[in-house]
Formats: C-alpha cells, structure tokens, sequence
DNA sequence: CGGAGAATTGACGCGAGTCAAGTAACGTGG
DNA sequence: CCACGTTACTTGACTCGCGTCAATTCTCCG
C-alpha cells in the first residue's frame, strides 16, 4: 500500500510500516481530473489539504496586462500548505496541467495524523522547507540566471524531483509541460524557450520533447545551470548519476563559467 | 513590553495579554550587530530560530560567476523559518544590511510558546504563509514585470511591510537599503535601479535616498506595480492609505496599461 | 482526413546590461 | 569641525540577450 504521498515523505524521515499505513489511509478520497481543472482559484477561501497522487499540475497568478506568471510545480507527491485553512483568501491559482489523481484530506484527519505520528509531523516540515528552497531557487533564477542557465536549472531541479519520487531513472523522465508552460514558469516567451532548448539539443547536452526529458551529459547539464541539489535537501543523498555528475562539476569548475563546450563527438 | 515580534504577529491573530507576555520574555537573549554580520551562512548545521527586532538582514545567494541573489528582505518582526532545525545544511546565507538587533530563542523554549499558546502556534503559521506568499510574489516581479514595475512593486511591499509593525506612517518610512542591494534583490544592475528610481522620482511618484523611502502618489505607484496587497494577508486591513490607493487604481484601470501618467503638475 | 494546439524559424526592435567617468554623501580621525 | 578616504549615487554611450511579429511545419487525436 504505497502511494505517492508516502514516496515523498518517506525521503524525508524514518517511516515505518505503521506511519506508511496511515498516510495510504488518509489518502481515501480520491479524484480523477482532467487538465485545466482548477483546485484553488485566487479568492477563494482556502479547502482542505490536497495531495497529488499522480500527474502535474502548477501555481499560477495572472498580471494586469494578462500574461501569467507560474510560481510552482507540483509532481506526484507534491501537497498544498498544511497551515492554509488558516487563511482568508487564496492569493493564487492552482490548476492542473496533465490529467491528474488527486487526494482530498479532510482537516479532521491532517490533524489526528499531525498529532499521532511525530515522525510524520517532522517530515511534513521537512517538505515544507524543501518547498520554499525551491521557491528561493526560483528566485535566485530569475534575477540573475541567463536563459540557458535557467532551462538548464529547472530541467535539473524536476529530474532531481521525479526521481526522489521513484519517478525518474537512468536520467529520463516523463516531462509534460509545454513550452509555453516552461515560458511561463521561467519567465521566458515561448519562442526563446523554443531556441533555448534547440541549443541544448544540439549540443547534445539533453532532449526534451514529445513528453519527455532525457539529460544526456549531467555534468555538463549541472555546470551550465550551476546546480547544487543541496536546496531540495534530499536525506538520503546516495550518489546517484547526479551527485556523480556534480563531483565532475567540482572538477572542470577551472573552465569558462557560462557557455557550452562542444559535444564530445 | 512590546517589540517588533509580537507587534508583527499581532496582525496575524488576536493575541491577549498573557500571549504578549511570553513573546515579549521569549525575546531575553538579544544580540546588537553590525550591518554585515552573518547570522547563517550556506552549509552551515542550523542554529536556534531568531528574531529581528531592530534593522534589516537578508537571506542571500552567491552564483558561480560571483554574482548575489537576495530572496528575502527581513525587517523587524520577521523571523527564520520555526522548523528549520530539522535540516541538516542551510542551503543559503542571512547577513544583517544595518546594525541589527537580533533574539535567539532556544528550540526549548520556541517548543514551549507552541504548546502552550495555541493563538500564537497559528500566528507562526500564518506568518510563515504571508513568508511563503511573499517569496511567491517575488517570482512574479522577476518573471512578468519591467524594471520599474518592479521597483514600484518592492517599494510597495516593503512600505505596507513596515506600517504593518507600525514602522512608516504618512507614506513614508526608513529605507536603509543601498541601490546595490535592491539591484541585488531585483534582479537588475545598479545602474538601472538607478536609472528607475530616478524616472519615478521625476515623475513625482515617489522618492527614495538618503535612507527614507516616500511614496508621493501612492494610487499611481500601486497602478504602475500592479499591486495587490492581498499577498500579504493582512488581517486587520483597515482602510489605510493604499487600500484607498487601491480603491482609485480600480477606477482608473482603463488606462495604458503600462507607463507613467504625467505628474499633475 | 482534418483541425487545433504545439513547436519551429527568421527578421527586427527594445529593455536592460556593460563600461567608464564622473559627483555627492558619509564616517572617521586628527 | 574640517580633511580625507570610502562608499554610494549619477550619467552617457554603446552592446546584446531576449521579446515581438509573423509565417510555416509538426503532432496529436478525434
């Protein structure tokens, strides 16, 4: 009896069968959405605790002059605040962006789970401080990363993700997002999106289309972004193809420190 | 005895005088430090949860190629993050941006305040969503917005941030931070924060230097962010300046979108 | 097979960065 | 209280990354 929720919990503290057992149980109210389904609209007043099981979905707000600005990916695994029914009013939207499993927590039971489980307790903060790292991540994106770097950065950032979940393996991973999607989330246009991947491409660095990502050189992948995963502050950080990738990083940091090298062809 | 804790968390929830007590006592160990001090710093083990209670600080990045990303401004009242002691590294830096009083409170006693006073453990919460939807706000500005849109925008956020701990009245209120530093947080050069602050200044928008930020026409200023306030969650949103601000940019929505509107004289 | 959304590409413009040279403000010590 | 060094602020000229506009070409699916 496992399920997203738990896969992701479980990275972030000792869960044992007991605590597994609950979480699957907690997770009984189950919907199935198509995409573009809204889960929280700005406005209104906070619902209960989610989680998604399965799919993607974003946080999202929308600017004067129309153009949207996405804040936050969540992957299977990924929850709404804890805290939020403490609130008046949603201040974004929250919509799904692929077909998508999600599961409703009643407060009720978010609390009995809070206050049976410490192990869980600690887990839930653990998350949420990986939440707001990645927030944080994003911010130091924005301002001072170049597109490339930053295409580089997220593609890091959700493979890293997808696999803590069992989501991802051998450096590939499902990747539904549009362009225009990216663009948003990056705050990029789609067109240069678009051109920012094809350099990517071809330098042989990663693919990503038709619904996938492949990242085909990650040392050469983590330089371009400057990535460091310490901000998704994973427990259990074995040396998986990405930590090997980073060690390699250390090594050839004497090179120039943006642009591409060639593909070892 | 009041401080700028309990002032901050009394907007977010009706604290008695019993909860006033314990925050107030909870703030014992106070520290004076000069601006430039690291409180944290990248890879560190986390220490106690602190307090600022009087200056700014500001939770930073470095990149590679040696270039600064600020992600948050800390001003008095605000606070690092109650559970960060689960972590094993801090994954960025805190330095104090003026002389800065700061209180540590022991996890134990932190642990206490929660227990005991359920009105308070919901105050950290909903700081720590205002915490979140700020950071949130943050992405927007740099994905979507022009430079001095986001210049307008930060002035705004940080104005209403300091009214709110009753720091700035009349549109105006301390402003110590350097050009460099808001190029830092914004995302831009020096020289074009420069080259921004200087247009609204002439524009007779607002004004800022020498350590004091004045908004002058704070319902064009709100129209130019595209500001809304609804981020910050502000509990007790009485009618204040901005709200009224607000009230006219509704109004006078059907203009340009983007650019100043001439100074009435 | 056909329509809609997604991806792609080229030409051109502009907002913000870069470089460089100042001027003003501030803090410190004599 | 002024001299002086340091840091912050300004300004202009030029460059460039990314946006804009517009036209195709894929891809997916019903």
């Amino acid at each position: 009896m496992t399920n997203a929720f738990s896969d992701r919990l479980r990275g972030y503290g000792r869960l044992n069968d007991e605590d597994e057992r609950l979480l699957a149980a907690a997770c009984q109210n189950v919907r199935t959405l198509r995409a573009g389904h809204h889960l929280i609209r700005e406005g209104d007043r906070p619902d209960p605790v989610f989680v998604i099981l399965e799919g993607w979905a974003c946080r999202y707000k929308l600017l004067p002059d129309g153009s949207r600005q996405i804040m936050t990916f969540m992957m299977p695994g990924d929850f709404c605040d804890i805290h939020i029914a403490v609130l008046e009013a949603m201040d974004h939207n929250i919509v799904t962006l692929t077909r998508t499993k999600v599961a409703t927590l009643p407060r009720a039971k978010m609390q009995a789970l809070v206050e049976a489980r410490p192990t869980i307790t600690r887990a839930f903060w653990w998350a949420q401080l990986v939440d707001t790292g990645v927030l944080r991540a994003w911010v130091v994106s924005m301002g001072r990363r170049t597109a490339i770097e930053r295409v580089s950065h997220l593609m890091c950032e959700l493979y890293i993700r997808m696999r803590d979940v069992g989501l991802a393996s051998h450096n590939r991973c499902e990747m539904p997002l549009t362009q225009l999607v990216l663009a948003d989330a990056l705050g990029l246009t789609p067109v240069h999106v678009n051109r920012t991947v094809k350099e990517l491409r071809q330098a042989g660095v990663m693919d990503l289309g038709r619904g996938w990502l492949t990242i085909l050189r990650p040392a050469e992948m983590a330089r371009i972004a400057g990535f460091d995963a310490n901000y998704l502050h994973q427990r259990l950080a074995g040396p998986g193809k990405f930590a090997v990738a980073l060690a390699e990083r250390t090594a050839t940091a004497g090179r120039a420190a943006r642009g591409l090298t060639p593909a070892p062809q």
